[in-house]
DNA sequence: CGACACGTTGAGATATATCAAACGTGGTGG
DNA sequence: CCACCACGTTTGATATATCTCAACGTGTCG
């Protein structure tokens, strides 16, 4: 399986060609595996090279001078997780892992000499920052306007619509393997009432989050009872690709 | 004075050249009035021009399914205020003034001879784009993490960094031209409650906000009363290059 | 002078947090 | 293989922040 397979898939007016994921690839220098619960930037810290997350989840998240933790992002295979540090030299947040997770590492160097050479394909790099802006944005209206069901629909939409665009949703089930805390710490919400909130969802008939997997009941519903319209994503049309089964994300431990 | 004085004024590692304000000033093909209250740019319009703020205020929002408004950024003289356009071509949100304002039009022909002739000067626009993604990043921590007086304490200290960075605040008092309501819409808060809250922060001895001005009495407090910190603005050091005394932000009602 | 938008205040309703405890469950080591 | 441990989940009771509704005040502009 490719490396970039997921990278921009399914973006509208941006999809990458065969020949850019192999220059891509070409720009990887290392292939890692970290565990889950590991930090891969830190804010502040000069960064040199980007991260492109091939498998699991991650997280980026700031935190306030109590330790109340806020995440601003969270990424899922196929998304370059800190491609701002590139521009911006260092970042204002944390990145760290919520699953064990595969990386791969593109140092600036490497990166600097592809882009140069390919302007097109450093546009479309753009792009993809662009697409965080753009998500971001929606997760601002989430929690500035939704109350908390609607917070926790709008995310379990959104992921479910960003996994579908890669190949890791049918669009009525997928993996989800982070923990209520995490969904509290997204939707600005506690743990506990994240929990009442999860109930709410499955006796309404919405949805059920179990052992790691979510089950879209009525998606229909989740959608609309999260205020939730996919076209910040900028997706292609529906019907994703075909090519690559609905797959996992790990989740067994893996060595820190 | 010129159009371009307060572009990216004090951002650090990315000011720009004398002769790179000029290249800009020469893309731009006009410069127009627009009255408060109206709408610049709309979700999903196909956009041909970026929009350079000169002077006055922007908000950028989304709306929900039921007329509530969520602002998800919000722009000061010297900011591009649709630059996202120019990659995505459409918007995922609206922009729509809040004040009077001064804008100057840069036609997506003219902006692209200039940024193939000047990569450089790219670089510097996709980092400004970078900047708003970074203080996006920042609004969700203050919706996420914050009560409604640590939210609003927030927002008035980053705008105050803001405006000090493009010589429109002394540190100590600047110019806010927007309502109560607007700022609920920002904090994610009613209007009512964002009265209390500004009558807490003024018994407290943080701030005043009276006539469309803020008087900060207490810097190091509303910020700290805040949790913030202006790293994420991405500033050359405190201290703002003199040139332009701290001015006004049009408020008088102009022409629709 | 009057209209209208914005700001201010109060009383009461409600959503979410907080605190505390019990329950499951998968992984680990004896 | 079993027992235990740690971590996550679930539930209940109570506290509190913020919203809602409603009314009244105030300044500005025509």
């Amino acid at each position: 399986m490719m490396l970039t397979e997921r990278v921009l898939r399914n973006r509208r007016g941006i999809a990458l060609t065969q020949e850019e994921r192999a220059l891509i690839e070409g720009a990887i220098s290392d292939v890692r595996t970290i565990g889950a619960r590991h930090d891969v930037v830190s804010e502040g810290v000069r960064v040199r090279h980007a991260t492109l997350l091939v498998d699991g989840m991650v997280s980026r998240y700031i935190d306030d001078r109590h330790g109340m933790r806020q995440l601003v992002g969270i990424h899922v295979p196929g998304d370059f997780v800190d491609l701002q540090a590139y521009a911006l030299r260092r970042l204002d947040h944390n990145v760290g892992t919520l699953t064990p997770v595969t990386i791969a590492i593109l140092p600036y160097p490497a990166l600097d000499r592809l882009l140069e050479a390919r302007p097109e394909l450093a546009r479309k790099l753009w792009y993809s920052t662009l697409l965080d802006g753009a998500t971001q944005r929606a997760w601002l209206f989430r929690l500035g306007r939704l109350d908390s069901v609607g917070r926790v629909a709008h995310f379990l939409s959104e992921i479910n619509a960003r996994l579908e665009a890669v190949g890791l949703s049918d669009g009525a089930r997928f993996p989800l393997p982070i923990t209520q805390s995490d969904l509290a710490e997204a939707c600005g919400l506690t743990s506990v009432h994240v929990n009442r909130v999860m109930r709410t969802l499955r006796e309404s008939g919405l949805c059920v989050f179990r052992s790691a997997t979510v089950d879209v009941a009525d998606r229909a519903g989740l959608e609309r009872r999260g205020d939730f319209s996919p076209n910040y994503l900028y997706l292609a049309r529906r019907a994703p690709t075909p090519g690559t089964s609905t797959g996992t994300i790990a989740k067994a431990r893996a060595t820190p």
